[in-house]
DNA sequence: CTTGAAACTGAACGATCGTTCTTTTATGTA
DNA sequence: TACATAAAAGAACGATCGTTCAGTTTCAAG
């Protein structure tokens, strides 16, 4: 006999099935993953789940579940703090990187880096930069730009005499765009994985 | 009257809405989301999707979206390739950071980084770190350790004379442990979000 | 043109969805 | 113990789901 969950169990429950389905389960579903009877019952957890926000409402009243209930990581301290216990890992936010990292899906790209231009800005050859088209580029961004036909990652600098752009490298030189320049995008975040 | 749309829009529609509303719409409301004005229209273009790979049918047939039409960036080529056209960009494969980055999400974490001790491996003060926590270190990986206390960044070595613990900066020492060593987890990616 | 295949329409059907209602059980309070 | 409240069981209901079927339209090949 299925023993009582609590709200915990309940929701990792719910992520497991979430994850594996790509889909909420339905009431019936959920009386099974709940260890319920009647499907009744799971109308009262619904109802709790949405007050803690897990779960969400849609325009036609139907159940979608939050990022909180989606994400797949937890974000913590700092890692001077090290790791924390079972209980507070319990604690920490769930958060999504696709969330945290992509704002406009559809104007978002990962392009894998070849040079080491911007070594000293901590970007390696093999990481992958995430770029933002069509926005416009601030003083000290980090663009991919198009330079004399060359496609490249520098710092996006102004100043009196026009544009500047400068590599993260003392190997290689300030340049200032001579015929052409486009900026491609804006690079909003870096991402290496180790193998 | 909504004309016909191909394939590329009605995936653009569904990948709208799903990411709107966190499910896949039914039915009644993909005829809508596609302009068709019967249901059953829209169970073939439900079966030419599935055979594409944007759709799949779960244990009890129900339909659920793939990764390949929730993911929110596109894997372009290097930098070096600049930007594609809009057809090539239609061309490139669509991937969700989280399932890239993130293994074994219960087990995955996400830790700050505040000193400088690895910036020579390019990882700054203020970068996120993805640490797998119960994973053996292999020679060379970076971990996050608890030296004599103190919880820090390294790259985790083994030598004739046991385990060193090695910065990536030449103004601190490599550390052998005297005491204790705890090895919380290793850092399978680094991130970092520009502001 | 005729023919055939595929795509679509429109109506209908059984299954199952989420909800509602009443009854039963569990739990905490005086 | 008696009582009040909440949670769960169990049956029932209308709504809507995905599918099926017969008929229509579209379009390209012969």
């Amino acid at each position: 006999m299925p023993r009582v969950m609590n709200i915990g169990e309940r929701v990792r429950a719910l992520r497991a099935f979430y994850r594996r389905e790509g889909r909420m389960p339905t009431y019936e579903e959920m009386r099974g993953l709940f260890g319920y009877r009647s499907k009744n019952a799971v109308a009262g957890v619904v109802r709790r789940l949405c007050a803690t926000g897990y779960l969400k409402r849609g325009a036609a009243g139907r159940l979608a579940p939050t990022s909180r209930l989606t994400a797949v990581t937890r974000l913590l301290g700092a890692v001077a703090a090290g790791f924390p216990s079972p209980a507070e890992e319990e604690m920490a936010d769930m958060m999504s990187l696709d969330e945290y990292l992509v704002e406009r899906p559809e104007a978002t790209f990962l392009l894998t880096v070849s040079g080491d231009s911007m070594i000293e800005a901590g970007i390696q050859p093999g990481d992958l930069v995430l770029v933002e088209k069509g926005r416009i580029p601030r003083n000290g961004d980090i663009v991919v730009a198009q330079v004399d036909d060359e496609w490249t990652l520098k710092y996006f600098r102004r100043d009196r005499e026009g544009i500047r752009l400068d590599p993260a490298n003392r190997a290689y030189a300030p340049i200032r765009p001579k015929r052409s320049l486009v900026v491609g995008g804006v690079v909003r975040a870096v991402i290496r994985k180790y193998i």
